[in-house]
DNA sequence: TCTCTTGGCGGGAACGTTACCACGAATATC
DNA sequence: GATATTCGTGGTAACGTTCCCGCCAAGAGA
């Protein structure tokens, strides 16, 4: 009588058939004070008879904890993305929480709503790559959150988790350096991008500790597309030039797309033209030849980012800013001209 | 005095502020029905006016809607699923659901733990990779389902959404015969896998339709992943024969491992081997030669898996199987061969 | 034996929302 | 002009959980 076919079970109806009351049917199920042994045990078993699962939704209203995190980041369906989401994701998983996703599409129109969903939801803190310049909503926000990406860079009051960018390019511009390519060119992405003045800040310190002028770099901007990396490439080898070509590309999707250009000038890579992306895309693997790059800690971030958001939840303490150190992927697309390697000398350049 | 300052808005601090009760308030926020355009006016004025965000913990509770969507997929960063759950996410979005994305790695453990966690966020409905070959607990699941993959197959009497494999076989077939490769070389996942035997079968129904015999096409074995494909195309080189060899591989990531085996055995495909792959993941676009492929439409699977579980969820119709068709994406890696293709005169095959 | 403490348990309120019902006023119908 | 209908509004219960408080019994100490 008391439980109804086609009604989900609920704690009553495990203190009935434990006949026991509700508080000591949730005492059983949650806390190890004041409980019987013999009781808890009765009330277990109750449970798992009726087929009890706690509904979370009451306990979040209950306690203020729905047991829930938002991510909003750009696209899901791009590989770096998703990469944070799965690390997000099973950090998440470990606490015992669950998560929220949502694409933004870099339309902070877009993002504006899902953030309103997430405040709706009741979520017990975000983790957001903010695409608005402006995120005015920041201050309505009014929940945890922890920003992810070199966006996050512009709002100094909210912890944010993202890659090392200084030592992501001092990587590749070592490799580059120690291959016999002292001063490549850069393909960079929009002007209007703040990660683009982060990358050319990092070359320029780089370029001054080894006493180059930056100047002498050439210089080619586009989006961070395919094809924008491909225009790029294609002005670069437009410019006059002697020799080898080495290009350091601020994004794996460039660096790909500038391969596609160099193929279809009729020259080869990494014989005529080297390349170095950033990113660490699963594509840059299957690339002919496979691409030389540094690679971004995606999954790391989204980890590291939960838990930033943990502390944030938790304790509040100061703000903090975390970069994660990116690592260097090396395949085939940078040719190594020092003057150590044999190779050299047949002239041949492939790996 | 009614609003402490760090508790959020209610609906009664709403309702006091308009000067109403919560009840008129309420109707004001949702129904258009029994509310004076004046009274709703100062109602929303109110709720704008105390930053009033609708606690959807409360409604979930209330209706029994918690308006979340579960989805369970093997991997968030593999970009198959995480194309699919683009999809899913954008459905939902439009529905004005929010979307819970859990990673199962292919372990029917951690599979069960997810479900868990769905059913107690209480969400309305859950879109399934099952993993586990009895999921066993699909009977206790007892939420609306809709499952997709090929693996769902096993599944009679539950709704699902899948690729068609059958017409997505014949796209590739088909173009493989009019590039004059009449019976090209297959590899195959494992023979436990029940995709295998899908894959399998079409051939054998386009092989009859063309009066051709199934037996005289190579088979190699292994797993969907880059090294499976690579090893199973060195098998297949290994065989004897004689001329150009055409394969047809039933998954992207091993056709990708074919290509470098190919690669490394010093042979160059288009030329010596044609590759055709299934799947349509982004890699087989940067691969060189780019990879023809028989792409699956993810993220139009997502949306369909959403769509069907809403129907589940609302009219609780017939259960279906909706099979999507798949599109052919050519790019370089398959050699014209055919009698009316004059680059043939040459030799080149190149495209 | 009486009081005091302790541990186990039940009753009830509260979280925020919406559905249902009742009430009063205004309008429509005869 | 009396009754029926409609419409706008307010009061209250309920969703499932946990926490606080009070109660009772058992044991300890005087």
């Amino acid at each position: 009588m008391s439980q109804s076919r086609n009604r989900r079970p609920t704690i009553v109806d495990v203190a009935e058939r434990a006949g026991v009351s509700k508080s000591t049917a949730a005492r059983a199920l949650t806390a190890s004070t004041n409980i019987t042994e013999e009781t808890r045990d009765r009330v277990v078993k109750a449970a798992a008879a009726v087929g009890y699962e706690r509904n979370h939704l009451a306990v979040g209203m209950r306690s203020g904890r729905s047991g829930m995190l938002g991510l909003v980041i750009p696209d899901i369906a791009n590989p770096f993305w998703s990469d944070v989401a799965r690390g997000a994701q099973d950090r998440a998983a470990r606490a015992g929480m669950s998560l929220l996703v949502f694409s933004s599409d870099w339309d902070p129109q877009v993002e504006a709503t899902h953030l309103q969903t997430l405040r709706r939801a009741r979520v017990d803190g975000a983790i957001i790559n903010p695409v608005s310049d402006s995120f005015d909503d920041l201050d309505r926000f009014g929940l945890p959150c922890v920003f992810i990406g070199s966006s996050a860079e512009r709002f100094p009051d909210v912890s944010s988790v993202g890659s090392d960018i200084s030592q992501a390019v001092r990587l590749g511009l070592d490799l580059l350096v120690a291959k016999g390519h002292p001063a490549p060119a850069l393909i960079l992405g929009p002007k209007s991008r703040l990660a683009r003045a982060r990358f050319l800040r990092a070359v320029h310190e780089h370029c001054v500790e080894r006493d180059v002028d930056p100047a002498i770099m050439a210089i080619e901007d586009g989006e961070y597309t395919v094809d924008g990396g491909r225009e790029a490439m294609r002005r670069l080898l437009a410019r006059p030039r002697v020799g080898h070509l080495a290009v350091f590309a601020a994004n794996d999707m460039m660096a790909l797309g500038a391969m596609m250009a160099v193929r279809e000038t009729g020259l080869d890579c990494p014989r005529d033209v080297s390349i170095v992306g950033f990113d660490g895309i699963p594509s840059g693997e299957f690339a002919w030849p496979g691409l030389t790059t540094v690679a971004k800690p995606g999954r790391d971030i989204g980890e590291r980012a939960v838990e930033g958001l943990f502390d944030e939840i938790e304790h509040k303490p100061e703000h903090r800013r975390i970069y994660m150190p990116c690592r260097l992927i090396e395949r085939g697309s940078l040719a190594d001209l020092s003057v150590h390697n044999p190779m050299r000398i047949a002239g041949a350049g492939r790996v």
